[in-house]
RNA sequence: GCCGGAGUGGCGAAAUGGCAGACGCGAUUGACUCAAAAUCAAUUGUCCGCAAGGGCGUGUGGGUUCGACUCCCACCUCCGGCACCA
């Protein structure tokens, strides 16, 4: 008998080995095809969760797939160092940022080892490491001396009592989520990179396969919008300007609204209006952006006092300011065309302003806006409107529109406005007022101008010996040793203690990971040269639009600037055609979803003493069987029984059956008893019940794969996560389910260590068992192309049923259980890496498993001689009839209509029409009879 | 609110417009066992029926098609993102 599998023994010795080995050491080889495999990067936040197993462990079998197809892969892995955890560590616990992040870093490698997967150890790259963050800040640098990088004024958290900016997680209902105080807008200057510089060329996703949804989310964040922009001017003369998707409906603007962070709105108002509009400004700043454009609230604003003149028909139109317009997006100003704009119309008729119809539509009585019950954006003809009247509006955009197009002319043969594209893309703000992120190289000089830190001085290092104080503000800013400097002439000077966003660091890690080491640019041209660009990235489609953005434009800056220039010279001297090489960061991308966590029942409990009111403060608290509660309730009426649906400290909330929970408080010293734990209980050892969500610490719904892997061993654990969900979709984690994969396992385990059979097999079933391998060698092809991980084991399990019946009643041959066991370890290697090298060494075959070539498919081998033909009437199935796979249609219609099934329902009658539906990639041949 | 996605047995799920539920979990019955676990065999969408067979079934309502989980329109619910969580 053999040995019974233990995965905790195998798996320890094959990692050594591989390790020992530099199996999974990537190197440059241009006699190779190269795959790049990606997956993104985690952020060291304590301990690796089942969601990184999720995430990494399909990404590595894909990896390892494509180095079996025959391509030299590397699939590197490392640490997004930086960002607010770190430091709320600092303020919470006193631990410095470095400490908590590098013990955190150091368990989580351990924990990244025992997955078995083929992460590159040596090209490892840890954000926060000074020999990453210098050249963080040396991008900084060349965007800024290339104009990529400018100082501008953005809105931020400012907590007045902690005189801090706060995170947006850190407020809550426009509170600090700490000391419950307000929070209000503020503008601060900050740096910003042009975004919107590289807007158009970001549209184009002709080159990538990404998934659909990201690139139309993409698009939408860019949103680029053709149009106008048209200057109208105060009544004294102060000129502005407006962004307009629809220059044609100017005639209809009958009042203008600006942001109320608009400079000009100081300057405008007038004195009767001041306070009104000092009060809606300080109300508007403690607002979220969120909030303000939520189109289903009731509109507000003042009236500012003043007006402004319509530059094509002279109108006197009043200026009001709006929480709906926004500061940031357009030019902080708009004209309002109530009779063409919902919300626009809205405010008119909140504030009983002038509506003027510019577009009629089609076939309808003739607008009037004091009637209107609604703005019409739709097609019409263009009225009230001077020299457009009577063009055409057909509703589309831009210039297609001949209404828009007649306008467009028509405002600058009048030089009031100019055609125009506007992007609600914003530039992206890099400025954090943070301590632990990359220090922006940037020095503030006595007279007020600002340098650059020479290369020589790179990185800026952050200042290691400096003390936190629980306002959270960053030590930066009043740490001296850092704080003050010198300019390059020698004068005092002060650093900028503003750091980077984080999002700037996982923007290249893509290319630090080529060459963690190199010092004499941020990444060896020769490393980049052939490994980029990504071929295959996979993450979390929540960072469909930020990072994945990000990076793309961090590429095409970077590569505008020359950074790729010598890795384009290699890659030609290696014939490797470098025209478009470098234009995106990441050619094929896929999203994986997200593990919840699993749904628990909470304890059911007996709970009894003093009432008061509606809450109970209870001295004895029994956990009692589920279907006892019933009897209890009715044994002890003056007790709350039921379900713990939450419980804080020694709070209860219990589902008794009625309307509202229970809320219950333990007192102190109360007699808790629960059965199942042994010995003396106590509050804290009640359960609450879980629904289904995101697992966190602080819900106590976390599953811990370290504990996993020691139970079922990592290949289990990977081949559970693969099996048991849509990965683009994830779910609830079971804690279940997983016997099914741990009984697959135990069965190859049992199959691959059996003594071989000694019969001399059976030649239709070895053809049968020939045929199903190649049938499995597709589907696990497709499925591993697809990212569709547990169709993949679906089919080697199905081919484990085959093989087990067949090895049962001993109709195998020595032969061909070989060949058969050969090619299925083949198909389970990239998902179960360590059981199959075991059990490919055991088998005798030459070491190592990872280094073999996949399996070659051969439809012939794959095809059956006779098929399932489905006779269907009106498209639902009602018999079937065996005939040969390659069937024609006459001959498939004939056997049809002269099958049992068919005659039963025609009854001698003519059927309406036939349809036959040839079998194709393994599908059954249907003949649909119409009656 | 806006943008994107999802909704299929008791549960996880599968299905280039072509037999809905492959592959698993669980459950039920039987075998082995003193017994249990493990393992093995069988059944398992649902309703009617002894059976043969039939009706109904992919969130809801409509549509296109010989044929719709799949395509189109409207709606409901849930999930992700919304620019300082990463």
């Amino acid at each position: 008998m053999a040995d019974k599998y233990t995965p905790q023994t195998i798996e320890a010795k094959w990692q050594q080995r591989w390790d020992d080995d530099g199996l999974y050491r990537s190197r440059v080889d241009w006699s190779r095809p190269k795959h790049y495999a990606l997956t993104m990067l985690p952020y060291p936040s304590g301990d690796l969760h089942i969601g990184h197993w999720f995430a990494m462990t399909p990404s590595d079998a894909r990896a390892r797939y494509m180095r079996m197809k025959g391509f030299n892969v590397m699939f590197p892995m490392g640490f997004d160092a930086f960002g607010l955890p770190a430091e709320n560590a600092a303020v919470q616990r006193n631990i410095h940022p470095k400490t908590w992040t590098y013990a955190n870093i150091e368990r989580m490698r351990k924990q990244l080892r025992s997955m078995g997967a083929m992460f590159d150890w040596t090209r490892e790259a840890i954000s926060c490491e000074p020999s990453y963050y210098k050249w963080t800040e040396w991008f900084f640098k060349i965007f800024y001396e290339n104009d990529l990088a400018y100082r501008g004024e953005a809105l931020v958290n400012w907590s007045p009592t902690l005189q801090t900016v706060l995170a947006n997680e850190q407020v809550i209902d426009g509170k600090d989520e700490r000391t419950g105080q307000p929070v209000v807008q503020k503008l601060m200057t900050q740096w910003f990179f042009r975004y919107r510089h590289y807007a158009d060329e970001m549209l184009d996703f002709s080159k990538m396969d990404w998934p659909e949804p990201v690139k139309i989310m993409q698009e939408n964040w860019i949103g680029r919008s053709e149009g106008a922009r048209i200057v109208f001017k105060t009544e004294a003369g102060d000129p502005i300007e407006v962004f307009t998707t629809r220059p044609d409906t100017v005639w209809g603007a009958t009042f203008m609204v600006l942001a109320p962070e608009h400079p000009l709105v100081e300057k405008i108002t007038t004195d009767a209006q001041r306070a009104d509009i000092h009060a809606y400004v300080e109300r508007v700043a403690r607002e979220t952006e969120l909030e303000r454009t939520a189109e289903d609230r009731e509109k507000t604003g003042v009236f500012t006092g003043a007006f402004a003149v319509n530059p094509v028909n002279d109108a006197r139109i009043p200026i009001w300011i709006a929480d709906y317009v926004l500061v940031n997006y357009g030019t902080g100003a708009i004209m309002a065309v109530p009779s063409g704009d919902q919300r626009d119309f809205e405010f008119a008729r909140k504030f009983g302003l002038e509506i003027i119809p510019v577009v009629q539509p089609d076939d309808q009585p003739l607008l009037d806006g004091a009637t209107m019950e609604a703005a019409w954006d739709g097609a019409g003809t263009m009225i009230n409107s001077g020299p457009l009247n009577g063009i055409r509006a057909n509703g589309e955009k831009g210039r297609k529109n001949p209404s828009v197009d007649a306008a467009i002319d028509y405002i600058e043969e009048i030089m009031v406005g100019k055609e125009a594209v506007n992007y609600r893309l914003r530039d992206w703000l890099i400025s954090r007022q943070r301590y632990w992120g990359s220090p922006i190289p940037m020095v503030h000089c006595e007279d007020g101008t600002m340098e650059t830190v020479p290369d020589d001085q790179l990185p800026v290092v952050l200042p290691d010996d400096v003390e936190f104080m629980p306002t959270g503000r960053s030590p930066l800013t009043y740490y001296a040793p850092f704080l003050n400097t010198v300019d390059r002439e020698g004068r005092p000077a002060k650093r900028e203690t503003d750091t980077m966003d984080t999002f700037m660091c996982s923007s290249w890690y893509h290319l630090r990971y080529l060459s963690p080491k190199y010092a004499a640019a941020p990444f060896d041209p020769e490393e980049a040269a052939y490994w980029l660009p990504v071929d295959t990235y996979t993450g979390g489609a929540e960072h469909a639009t930020m990072h994945l953005l990000y990076t793309r434009w961090f590429n095409k800056a970077i590569r505008d600037l020359g950074v790729f220039d010598d890795a384009r010279t290699i890659a030609a001297a290696h014939g490797r055609s470098a025209d478009g090489l470098f234009d995106e960061p990441m050619m094929q991308m896929r999203n994986q979803g997200q593990i919840l966590g699993e749904e628990r029942e909470g304890d059911v409990v007996v709970a009894t003493g003093r009432a008061d009111g509606a809450k109970l403060f209870a001295d004895y608290v029994e956990v009692i069987d589920r279907d006892q509660a019933e009897a209890a309730r009715q044994q002890k009426p003056d007790a709350i029984v039921g379900q713990i649906m939450k419980r804080t400290e020694n709070l209860l909330q219990v589902d008794d059956g009625g309307d509202t929970l229970r809320t219950i408080e333990v007192v102190q010293g109360a007699t808790v008893v629960i059965p199942s734990i042994p010995g003396a209980n106590n509050v804290n050892q009640l359960r609450q019940h879980l629904d289904i969500q995101r697992m966190s610490k602080s819900k106590g719904n976390v599953v811990n794969p370290d504990e996993l892997v020691a139970q079922y061993g990592a290949d289990t654990v990977r081949a559970y996560l693969m099996f048991g969900f849509d990965w683009s979709k994830g779910g609830p984690w079971n804690s279940q389910q997983i016997s099914g994969v741990v009984r697959w396992l135990n069965d190859i385990w049992e199959i691959g260590t059996a003594e071989p059979p000694t019969g001399a097999g059976d030649p239709e079933v070895e053809r049968e068992i020939e045929r199903r391998m190649h049938q499995t060698i597709a589907k696990v092809g497709e499925g591993m192309e697809s990212f569709s991980f547990n169709t993949t084991i679906a089919a080697l399990m199905a081919f484990r049923n085959d093989l087990k019946t067949a090895i049962r009643d001993d109709k195998l041959s020595e032969r061909a259980w070989r060949a058969a066991l050969h090619e299925m370890l083949l198909l389970m290697a990239p998902i179960t890496p360590h059981i199959a090298e075991e059990l490919w060494e055991q088998l005798g075959f030459a070491y190592s498993i990872h280094e073999q070539a996949w399996p070659v498919y051969d439809a012939d081998k794959a095809k059956s001689e006779m098929t399932t033909l489905v006779i269907m009437k009106n498209g639902k199935p009602v018999g079937h009839v065996e005939v040969p796979v390659d069937i024609e249609a006459e001959a498939a219609q004939e056997a049809a209509l002269a099958s049992d099934a068919a005659k039963r329902f025609l009854n001698g009658d003519k059927p309406k029409k036939v349809v036959f539906v040839p079998g194709r990639n393994g599908m059954e041949p249907k003949v649909n009879i119409v009656v």
